[in-house]
RNA sequence: GCUCAUAUAGCUCAGUCGGUAGAGCACUUCCUUGGUAAGGAAGAGGUCACCGGUUCAAAUCCGGUUAUGAGCUCCA
């Protein structure tokens, strides 16, 4: 005779066992057309579930999140019927749920083309017009391999293989088509209304690239028509912030065939770039580092002493001249060793914070490569610290908080931080990993960080904290780092002097804030959609005359604003002033200022800005102030 | 690196059944001197990514290469 409680904290009682269906139709006829799954004491079930003694229950319709991920699961069940009705001899992988939506990996002798993904979503709407009911069933593991390899299903089989012998397997089928699922799922097939195919992309079985590659299909199911509307127009908005096209449309940047992956700068994008480092440079000098410059490359036996050729040596730019093997630096860090190695050092001068623009070259594999994101030349704003072991998590504290101040100044107030902790493959003592992961997560912990652990995730000398940002399509890109390291110093021989005389080797930190400028500089452009702040902006203002005749005093004011240090422009041509509004407004420079006859004679300057703000007349000294309250400002947002 | 897709004028794109390429914007010249998101006219501009094959004939069909995009793997 189970109570039950509702959310609403109002109770129900049942002189039977009752399933979560039952519960729904006893509120309501709408409720129970809604009810998704239910969730009994915080786990979530499907409809069909008997509840049998006292809970609390809650039925949950396609409003919950819960509900949601119902549905998008259920929707991978719904595809991969349809896929094997289609093609009989397809075999099903696994098909999870992920944000906005889900995929499901097959097994098929081709590649699934754009138009079987028409024909596969077109069979998906049918299959849910014959609103089939989603059963569960139980089966043992025996049981459950046999049906699998009677199916010709071998990677159910394996899938099966690697659950442990005495837990009993659900299975949810509809129609013909049965899987292997944890579940819940919804009733019937009825309740997927709003999804659609995505793309299709090869993906390794196990995420292993030994393995063969599968075909996985990706799609968003939602609660309804409007929202799925909705969510494909936002990801429409989203593409037309993407950094590669906005990098053409304000002639930033290029790439081309002859240095794939490498970036040509142009006047626009480059001016961004110098502000930028010309910002963390000054940032830097503040907080007590040391800029230096190092060679752009170094005889290969470094980076064998450092230990990068065994595990990268594939990837470096190699350059043989005059019979010797050099490569172009994939990272600064032993090159600032040398730098460190110079001269003897003494505890006292502990820490030595030595940083550099170092531009490097990582051979990274052709498929990876994207736009400004991921590039084979880049350069860091990258700085390495020496320092003894009871420094290090001082020393992380501090970067935390460096990293926060530019990050906010940069706009960025939501960073994605992580900790990476030992990958398989790694130098040094298990005891120094030990040591070192703890005193990033101590770090973390005292900035009142979340400590989400990566595990296996960190450099092969040591662990990392990473600090990531999202792009316009909500793809997360690692900027800065903070990595401890116990074996490098040690295998290039820096030391130092300890205070009773011996000779001690210093642990080195990596450390990075905005990562690499490309990269960096790609998410501001898509963070910000081209509309950069006027600190950061290429060109803050342009001078607009209405005609010729003003020609001479728009230049007097184009100077007088250079001279104080703004970038600025003159736009004489013999264009009416409509037209070059709408064109320096497209190109989403900060200010305009409009000179005609009536600005000549009060010696002032129209000022309109790129939303279309209308600020007035005003004089020079004004709109200098105005400007340059904006730059004082940064990318905060007010 | 792997799977799939794409590559046509500076940019965005069209190009049917295989018959030597087209639009808008941008550019150049001329007219226009106009007060806050497009004034008008004329002109120039392409070895259809590259290499090869099929064909009387290839932007178009086939193969390869390169680059780009999405996803996977990787990421010091």
């Amino acid at each position: 005779m189970p109570v039950i409680t509702l959310p609403d904290g109002s109770q129900k009682q049942f002189d039977h066992p009752v399933s979560i269906q039952q519960v729904a139709e006893s509120i309501g006829p709408g409720l129970a057309k809604a009810a998704l799954a239910g969730k009994v004491s915080d786990q979530v079930v499907d409809t069909s579930h008997v509840i049998e003694t006292d809970a609390a229950v809650a039925i949950i319709t396609p409003k919950d999140e819960e509900g949601l991920e119902v549905l998008r699961h259920s929707c991978a069940h719904l595809m991969a019927q349809a896929v094997q009705e289609l093609f009989p001899s397809v075999q099903v992988t696994i098909g999870p749920v992920i944000e906005d939506g889900f995929y499901y990996d097959f097994a098929y002798e081709r590649a699934f083309t754009p138009e079987d993904l028409e024909k596969i979503e077109t069979r998906m709407h049918e299959i849910a017009r014959r609103d089939l009911a989603v059963n569960r069933s139980v089966m043992s593991r025996p049981e459950a391999v046999e049906l699998f390899k009677k199916m010709g299903e071998d990677y159910k089989v394996q899938i099966l293989e690697s659950i442990p012998t005495d837990e009993d397997l659900s299975f949810y089928q509809q129609g013909d088509f049965i899987d292997l699922c944890r579940g819940p799922h919804v009733p019937s097939t009825g309740k997927l209304q709003a999804f659609k195919l995505t793309k299709v992309a090869g993906a390794y079985w196990r995420g292993d690239s030994r393995n063969e590659m599968l075909q996985r299909i990706y799609g968003t199911c939602w609660a309804d028509k409007k929202d799925l509307k909705a969510y494909l127009y936002r990801l429409e908005e989203a593409e037309k912030r993407d950094h590669r096209k906005l990098g053409k449309k304000f002639d930033l940047f290029h790439t081309q065939e002859e240095a794939p992956g490498m970036v040509f700068w142009h006047p626009n994008g480059w001016s961004i770039y110098q502000v930028i480092e010309q910002y963390v440079r000054r940032f830097q000098q503040d907080h007590g580092y040391q800029e230096i410059r190092t060679p752009q490359m170094v005889d290969f036996s470094l980076w064998e002493k450092s230990g990068h050729a065994d595990k990268f040596g594939e990837d470096m730019f190699a350059v043989n001249s005059e019979n010797r093997l050099y490569a172009l630096k994939p990272m600064n860090c032993p090159c600032h060793v040398q730098v460190f190695n110079q001269g003897l050092k003494s505890y006292r001068e502990l820490p030595i914070r030595l940083a550099e623009f170092g531009s490097c070259h990582r051979n990274e594999p052709s498929g990876t490569l994207q736009g400004l994101m991921r590039v084979r030349q880049f350069t860091q704003d990258d700085a390495h610290i020496f320092c003894t072991e009871e420094q290090i998590q001082e020393e992380v504290i501090k970067f935390i908080n460096e990293l926060t101040h530019v990050y906010h100044d940069f706009g960025f107030d939501e960073i994605i931080t992580k900790l990476s902790t030992r990958p398989e493959k790694r130098v040094g003592l298990d005891a120094d990993w030990d040591r070192a992961e703890k005193a990033l997560a101590d770090a973390m912990e005292a900035k009142g960080l979340a400590v989400e652990i990566q595990p296996g995730e960190g450099a092969f000398y040591g662990p990392k904290i990473e600090f990531s940002l999202k792009d316009c399509l909500g793809r997360v890109w690692q900027c800065g780092t903070m990595q401890v390291d116990f074996s490098m110093p040690g295998r290039l021989d820096a030391q130092y002097v300890a205070e009773d005389g011996s000779r001690q080797t210093p642990v080195m930190l990596h450390r990075a804030m905005l990562g690499s400028f490309e990269r960096f500089i790609g998410i501001l452009i898509e963070e910000f959609a081209g509309d950069l702040p006027p600190w950061l902006a290429p060109v803050q203002a342009v001078v607009l005359n209405i005609t010729d005749s003003q020609a001479g005093y728009c230049e007097e004011v184009t100077n007088t604003l250079k001279n104080k240090g703004f970038r600025v422009e003159s736009d004489l041509r013999n264009e009416k002033i409509g037209f070059k509004v709408r064109e320096h407004t497209i190109q989403r420079v900060p200010y305009l200022l409009v000179i005609g006859d009536r600005e000549v004679e009060s010696g002032q300057v129209a000022v309109r800005s790129r939303t279309g703000d209308d600020h007035g007349a005003m004089s020079l000294a004004a709109f200098s102030d105005l400007l340059g309250m904006d730059i004082e400002k940064k990318g905060r947002k007010s």
